[in-house]
RNA sequence: GCGCUCUUAGCUCAGUUGGUUAGAGCGUCCGCCUCACACGCGGAAGGUCGCAAGUUCGAAUCUUGCAGAGCGCACCA
């Protein structure tokens, strides 16, 4: 028996020298594996592309979960004997990104990116997403992620750059890219237009005023925001609305508030006759459903009165002013022109930025858009459609199940997609214009072109991640090998930003679905059951836990009890819990080791040793049924219970006295079974606790490969 | 408003298609340095499975209603 055994079990100087040793051997690229032989040229693939972390900054719990979980399906994979690929990577997460340099800039200089220009800029942030992505890399290792090094990606490298013309090219051709003016959700702090999903709703206390445009204004209007009103161009009721019937299709000339304006009453259905005075004054160019509105009644598109910084920009008392100043001085108008005939306190849902906290202000922007409600050239269906019915027929399975209904009611509310950006950080838009004339795809090369200035959404690449990673737009051996990729794990809060996305875009592309497996991990919580975060100091770093308990502990105690798409609660606790187990399991290896190192491997066995056999087996079935059908946790719990409860606590305690004894047979047939359990509980274990299972298996008196990962899993 | 999830031991959670005395970890209490491990061992206490009704030979598990907690989407001007 080595010596190593006589002390107690280094989970952090063992982890690391394995993992290099891994590493070194090659056998994370399936190319290698069959080189090497331990897995057949011909044998079936299995695939996942890793969620690309953001180059923020470092991970956080949850990514060591999602790490855990896919490196399990990818080890299990693997020793089955399956061409097991990997691909790690990580995403520029443009806006994100972007947001985290602007704000240390501001901080440290005191200046914004416009003072630096856009070349200074983007130097700054590829200087830190460089840093923050070693530091990843270095995490993702600790963790003991068995990637393919080899086949590494970034969002924003040149070859995923070039897949993201060539697919932008390709919509643009198909009609289903265009450019238009339409109401955009603008962040006036950040600058830049997000998506729908990027928006945070916050309920607040906001007043509802009931005013009229002008005293011979015949219908009193409901509002909360009062200053847009000097944008009005209409006023909408019900069709069925007796009060105001008599008034549809009149027109009306007031000057509010120093403003003129021209209001023109229309009826329309989706005003809802109970709230307010039934009547919505229509502000096309500073709120969806009226700019909607507007459009069927062909009223104006074109009275802008709030600018990118949220100020008006109509002449009078109101110019320049922030829209809060406006809103009041338009309420003192009101109320000295006799006007305002009510003011009410309301609960209304404000719309803020995710990324800087910033309130909404639709407006009207040239912005560029995926229609999903067109029919797709030669698919016969839309976007939409093809997003509704892998998922639909099950050719994508969503796991937990329940999740697919959510995914279903996110898309049949889906309107198009807004891509562009106005920021700096990411795909630059792929169009180029002189004059009257565009190109789109590529950049041309003669004089004269000017390239879009926005960028596109990170969506937009994250979308086509299952294949350009593997090489696509070129027709690769990895894509026909690999994709569509198997599984796809990640957390279910981008479900919508990022599966729905994947989808879309693949089957675009390439006609099929991205993966067929969508496994949907939960938040990682603390203790408390609170949200980790940077302001409560309550964040554990996956780095600092493995140098504590070792990168094995925490992906157990990240794993047990832990069903898909559920939060969960982690604790330093829980954790040294299953740094014990490890040592638990070293010494159950010292003990087998010291008593069977010379057990004779042909020995034959007693009828209750081979009764032991049997029990592991049933096991060992048990589990690979619960990992096929994604219950890891339950996987993870029973191997757990065996080891320690039945191998450590009464086979071993019931060998003492008959290693001991002085019944040859009973000796020889004991030392060799106890050998041959440690052997297969080695292998049960190692997707779960991966460094320690080889360290041991290193130690092993017979080996059936030189390293535990390509090993066979027992059935 | 539409939809989803959860409610099981003091705490955190399992319990796969309904089937014998409902499990684990942590915690608590008692006793042990027993020659693999004190990062350990042995033992104990602890649950009317949110409430009510129904289906069934049988329900923590299925159905309905109620109560509480959380989440997603939409959003009213």
């Amino acid at each position: 028996m080595p010596e190593k055994f006589l002390k107690p079990y280094d989970a952090t100087a063992t982890e690391s020298r394995i993992y290099a040793t891994w590493e070194k051997s090659g056998l994370f690229n399936p190319d290698e594996c069959v080189k090497q032989g331990v897995t057949k040229a011909d044998a079936p693939t299995y695939s996942i592309v890793l969620p690309p972390p953001n180059v923020t900054g470092r991970l956080h719990m949850g990514h060591a979960l999602m790490l855990a979980v896919e490196d399990i399906f990818i080890r299990y994979k693997r020793m089955r004997g399956f061409r097991t690929l990997w691909v790690p990577g990580t995403d520029h997460a443009a806006i994100a990104t972007q947001s985290v340099i602007e704000k240390q800039i501001k901080k440290e200089e005191g200046k914004s990116r416009h003072d630096l220009g856009r070349d200074e800029m983007l130097k700054r942030i590829g200087t830190f997403a460089a840093e923050s992505h070693d530091t990843i890399v270095n995490q993702l290792k600790t963790m003991g992620a068995s990637l393919d090094w080899s086949r590494e990606a970034f969002t924003l490298d040149p070859a995923r750059s070039h897949a993201v013309r060539t697919v932008f090219k390709q919509m643009y051709d198909a009609g289903l890219i265009y450019r238009g003016l339409r109401i955009v959700n603008w962040d006036p702090k950040g600058q830049t237009t997000i998506s729908d999903d990027e928006i945070i709703y916050e309920e607040r206390v906001a007043k509802l005023y009931t005013f009229r445009y002008s005293k011979d204004f015949p219908i009193p209007v409901a509002t909360t925001r009062p200053e847009t009103k000097v944008g009005d161009v209409g006023v909408a009721v019900h069709p069925d609305d007796a009060r105001y019937a008599a008034f549809v299709g009149k027109e009306y000339d007031a000057v509010f508030c120093d403003v003129p304006i021209h209001i023109k009453v229309v009826a329309d259905k989706e005003v809802d006759p109970t709230f307010g005075t039934g009547a919505v004054g229509l502000t096309p160019a500073h709120s969806k459903i009226d700019w909607d509105i507007a459009d069927r009644h062909e009223l104006s598109h074109e009275v802008i009165v709030i600018n990118e910084y949220a100020k008006m920009t109509v002449a009078g008392r109101l110019k320049g002013k922030k829209t809060t100043e406006a809103r009041d001085l338009v309420v003192e108008w009101l109320t000295s022109e006799g006007l305002l005939e009510k003011e009410e306190e309301t609960k209304q849902n404000v719309a803020t930025a995710e990324r800087t906290g910033g309130i909404v202000e639709p407006l009207p922007k040239l912005q560029w858009f995926i229609e999903v409600n067109k029919e797709v050239p030669g698919r016969g269906k839309t976007l939409k459609e093809l997003m509704l019915e892998p998922v639909r027929s099950g050719a994508i399975k969503i796991v937990p199940e329940h999740f697919e209904k959510t995914y279903f009611h996110w898309i049949e509310n889906l309107r198009d997609w807004c891509i562009s950006r106005q920021i700096w950080y990411g795909h630059r838009i792929p169009v180029w214009y002189k004059g009257e004339e565009i190109v789109v795809g590529e950049a041309p090369t003669d004089d004269g072109w000017v390239q879009d200035e926005d960028t596109l959404d990170t969506w937009f690449s994250s979308g086509l991640w299952t294949f350009s990673t593997l090489g696509w737009p070129e027709q690769t051996d990895d894509l026909n090998n690999y994709h569509p990729t198997d599984l796809l794990e990640t957390g279910y809060d981008i479900l919508f930003f990022w599966i729905a996305r994947m989808v879309l875009m693949t089957e675009f592309t390439l006609g099929t679905i991205p993966f067929k497996t969508v496994y949907l991990h939960g938040l990682v919580r603390d203790a408390q059951g609170r949200k980790m975060s940077k302001s409560l100091g309550n964040n554990l770093d996956p780095l600092d836990v493995a140098a504590k308990f070792g990168a094995d502990a925490a992906r157990m105690a990240l794993i047990v009890g832990n069903t898909p798409g559920t939060d969960m609660r982690i604790s330093e606790e829980k954790i040294k819990g299953y740094s014990r187990f490890a040592n638990k399991l070293w010494n159950i290896a010292r003990f087998i080791l010291e008593n069977a190192q010379q057990a004779d491997l042909q020995a034959p066995l007693s009828a209750s040793d081979t009764e032991l056999l049997a029990t592991l087996e049933a096991l060992t079935k048990e589990m690979t049924t619960d990992i096929e059908e994604f219950r890891v946790y339950m996987a993870a719990e029973k191997i757990y219970h065996y080891a320690w409860h039945e191998l450590a606590d009464k086979i071993l305690e019931e060998s003492k006295p008959l290693l001991a004894g002085t019944d040859a047979a009973a000796r020889a047939s004991r030392a060799r079974v106890l050998l041959t359990l440690l052997d297969r509980v080695l292998r049960l274990l190692h997707p779960f606790m991966p460094f320690i299972t080889e360290e041991i298996y290193q130690s092993m008196p017979s080996k059936e490969t030189e390293f535990l990962m390509v090993a066979t899993w027992p059935t």
